[in-house]
DNA sequence: GTCACATTAATTGTCGACACATTGGATTTA
DNA sequence: TAAATCCAATGTGTCGACAATTAATGTGAC
């Protein structure tokens, strides 16, 4: 079940739909990171001809998933430990102000709607152990509607409709689903009270530390894993 | 004297061509803020095709100058009072956050390459009052530094690479050099003294709240120009 | 005069072909 | 044998034309 994306345009044009495919393409590993891209073989693959490939092209480049040199071409961006943790620190800082800026613009109805998915996520958490769902859209879905509640544009339209997928991607490519599950529902909680509270201050505080605590959950595990391998050999 | 955008790819290809001078008419005005852009008219006046054309608006979409709507066409954006503010709220965070770990990341060659920056600002300053100087080219540079400087590759590219052009398009058409100058001059040393002393905290804090006084001087202005029009209506 | 509908004009999306640059391998030379 | 040069093959950049969609114009009915 995947989450909507207000911030997408409506897919009318072919290039739209063979953007959408590519997209989840290389979210999902099917196309490898860091290979490089035949515009010619691709084409051939989604029966359309180059013009329109390269229109999907740009987009994907728009949203960081692919990058291109001239009269070199294009190669899906690899996945490594710096870009992830680069990842993390800009989307602390982002969503933290959007975070703030939450606490002063939401809509009551808006945050009585929160409230509301978070105790489904409780309950869907309880049964099924949660930690799968819970990283997995669960998470995003709470960061996503935090991003949106902050209504300001510019803040949605650079993590909703760019970092977005790049976010995703890495959560493919790592499988990263921690114990932090349970604790992370926690943090979630204590934001959107503090939102409720109006408190943007605070709320922008407990954001960055939920997001920061997150990345260093995963710089921690690989230092576990370079100390494994390294033992190893 | 422009300041050279190390971000940028070479500019190799003729849509790269067109995209520059594209960039700066549109920053300048020349091209006039949301105005409705003509694709056959445009390839006639570059002397270019549609196709290559169409690769240089991607490019001018990718750094938020202009808005593209399926079968519909391209506009320039407009810059409104709201979307100016909403800007300077993702800098206060994206700049912050870069203050931040520049001051981690910057080495003492760089650091001392500012403080000789400043110097001549601040000489540049004395000899013209430093008003258009200072708050057109030498503020951007200071702030551009110091984004290189956080050694981050993803603020980076979403700073310099993105929000920059549209950065210096509100600038264009607002037009806005304030009195804040000199207090500005002096933020910027305290700011780069943060640095030098390796505190990111602090340096994070001073940029933010160097942005975030800017923002609320424009705003004031504004505020100031609704009462008067107000009043002699 | 105004609204609704149909027809025409203009603009955008898509295609296939050509021009140019880069890559890889074969040939020549030291 | 190693290095440099040339040539062929592949891939990217650019072009002009056609198809599909949207905007504009004109016509008719009320």
């Amino acid at each position: 079940m995947y989450i909507d994306n207000p911030t997408k345009q409506a897919i009318v044009t072919t290039a739209d739909k063979v953007f959408e495919k590519m997209q989840h393409a290389i979210v999902e590993g099917e196309i490898p990171a860091g290979s490089k891209i035949s515009e010619p073989e691709l084409a051939k693959h989604y029966q359309i001809s180059r013009s329109t490939l390269r229109e999907a092209l740009n987009r994907l480049e728009k949203c960081h998933l692919i990058e291109r040199k001239a009269n070199i071409g294009s190669r899906v961006v690899d996945c490594t430990i710096e870009g992830l943790l680069e990842l993390y620190i800009t989307r602390e800082a982002l969503e933290g102000m959007a975070c703030r800026h939450a606490a002063f613009n939401m809509t009551d109805e808006e945050i009585a709607s929160m409230q509301q998915m978070l105790i489904n996520h409780s309950q869907a958490k309880a049964l099924q152990e949660g930690v799968a769902y819970y990283q997995e859209e669960g998470d995003l879905d709470f960061h996503y509607k935090i991003i949106l509640g902050s209504h300001n544009q510019q803040l949605i339209n650079l993590i909703c409709g760019q970092l977005y997928h790049l976010v995703r991607m890495y959560r493919f490519q790592f499988g990263m689903q921690s114990a932090r599950a349970s604790r992370a529902y926690d943090e979630h909680l204590h934001i959107l009270q503090a939102i409720s509270d109006r408190d943007g201050e605070l709320a922008e505080m407990l954001m960055r530390r939920h997001i920061a605590a997150s990345r260093k959950n995963i710089e921690q595990k690989i230092a576990e894993q370079k100390l494994n391998t390294s033992a190893k050999n």
